[in-house]
DNA sequence: AAACTGACTAATA
DNA sequence: CTATTAGCCAGTT
């Protein structure tokens, strides 16, 4: 694999389907990384663009978004999908997970 | 090379 | 439910 790593992370993200989300841990996981969570973070946080992958499909593992300045923004894309958390809470992954998920 | 840092996680209490 | 702890990885001092 000649890709640094960011893009395979970015190319991962990028397979998430519209209405899905998925998590930091999985996406590493897929990368090859066996404990890489943290470093899929500071991927999404280094995107080249905005809307160079799909990041607001990403969240926590306990289905929370990580606080940080686009966290609104994160939540509204997420609902324009049909994603809600629970009364702005924690998103059901048994639901809307992409890998792990419901169907 | 060593320490620091974070959009993380799982395990405990 | 919240708080704490330790483990983890790669990029940046």
């Amino acid at each position: 694999m000649s890709r640094s790593l960011f893009a395979r992370i970015y190319a991962i993200v990028r397979r998430v389907p519209r209405g899905r989300v998925t998590t930091y841990g999985d996406v590493a996981r897929l990368a090859g990384l066996r404990n890489g969570a943290r470093t899929v973070g500071w991927a999404l946080a280094s995107l080249p663009h905005i809307d160079a992958a799909p990041w607001w499909r990403v969240i926590r593992r306990d289905g929370t978004i990580a606080p940080r300045p686009f966290a609104a923004e994160q939540r509204r894309r997420l609902g324009r999908e049909g994603i809600k958390g629970r009364s702005g809470g924690a998103i059901n992954l048994r639901r809307y997970g992409w890998l792990s998920g419901r169907k």
